[in-house]
DNA sequence: CCAAAAATACCAACTGGTCGGTATAATAGG
DNA sequence: CCTATTATACCGACCAGTTGGTATTTTTGG
């Protein structure tokens, strides 16, 4: 077999994962949980110490794969252009793009279910959903520096200003599409900065 | 007694709105609440006909809350100034000061506790929510459409646009602020935006 | 105006069910 | 056979909600 089936631990976390993304973490039973994989509590704390270990794990697992999509997302646009501000664009593009043809109905960060639910967590676990919004904001500060040190901005503003708005639009996005129930409210605000890019580097192109 | 006590009825929606806002609402159990308020199971049903009620009358009051202060901001920022994009920016400012200086030590939008856990209420509960992020919206939308009505933006924009763009940045600023422990992520982000009209509508002053 | 009646507000004890978690037994693969 | 994995059975704590009751206030009718 080439592909072996999907492990055990995956199941139970693929699960978790779909059931706190709708009804947050401390709405979510071990139980909801192991109905849906057709599994038991022997090989649910087999594989977790508890309901803490996998929150932990869970969130560990989604920030492993937003940062492999990401540093993707920006191979992907350094192969389309030599210029840092296209590369910016072209990133938000595919990441645009990611976000809008997702077949989850009602998509999100798991981040803001954490942050949201903040006293239901160990402090490691929320340190490092902090960390981890960092590390990706600091992606975006080294690309908006690349822009900042070719071209001149039209007001004066920094890399990380640039980073955490975009973070910021793109978290607030998520959550007026879940609210709407739309497919493109991100998309659409995540365009509106690049508008923004537009205005603020005028001397491109 | 000029000023009688807070009634029984809000200081349950106060205690509940302190606890669903740190552990959301399913993590907010009726005993928590009654615990926080000294009050019994009795009080609590005579009150509201159950957890699902509550959920509704919480986020009623949290709406109905908001739409006062977002008027009074208005209505303040219409008398400092005669310009629509000054109204503008001093109303984002008040929204700033308020934001920034809330005693909540994690302050955040009732709004996205709700939709982050969407399957724990009723669709009129939800769609109440939608409803009043729209309501929210629509507040900027009018105030944009005032400026676009005297100023060409640089870029061809509408109302619609600029008023989900500062809605989202809002909330999204408010997951950083949470995530980070922060007190002003989103007065910054809405700066930000601040910024972005400044450059938008250069023909005004 | 006053007393009977009724509605309101709250309390303490309890219920059936669900929660996270444990102990132990069965099963399976190398 | 032996170890990793999964199933079964069970536990005490906690969950939302109910019950029966008691003050207190409000309404009503003579």
């Amino acid at each position: 077999m080439t592909q072996k089936a999907e492990s055990t631990r995956d199941r139970l976390l693929d699960a978790a994962r779909d059931f706190v993304m709708a009804k947050g973490f401390a709405g979510t039973s071990v139980d909801d949980v192991l109905k849906a994989t057709g599994l038991t509590k022997g090989a649910f704390f087999h594989h977790f110490k508890g309901k803490a270990d996998l929150a932990r794990e869970l969130v560990r697992r989604y920030a492993l794969k937003d940062l492999k999509m990401f540093q993707e997302f920006q191979r992907q646009a350094q192969e389309q252009s030599d210029d840092p501000l296209e590369q910016v664009m072209a990133f938000l593009k595919l990441f645009e793009v990611y976000i809008s043809n997702s077949e989850d109905p009602a998509p999100g960060c798991m981040y803001a279910v954490y942050t949201y639910e903040s006293r239901q967590f160990n402090a490691d676990v929320l340190d490092f959903v902090s960390d981890t919004l960092r590390q990706w904001t600091s992606i975006y500060v080294r690309m908006f520096q690349d822009v900042l040190d070719r071209y001149e901005p039209a007001l004066p503003i920094t890399a990380r200003q640039l980073a955490e708005m975009i973070v910021s639009v793109s978290e607030g996005g998520l959550v007026l599409q879940r609210a709407h129930g739309d497919t493109d409210t991100t998309r659409w605000q995540s365009e509106q900065f690049r508008n923004y890019l537009t205005l603020l580097f005028p001397t491109a192109r």
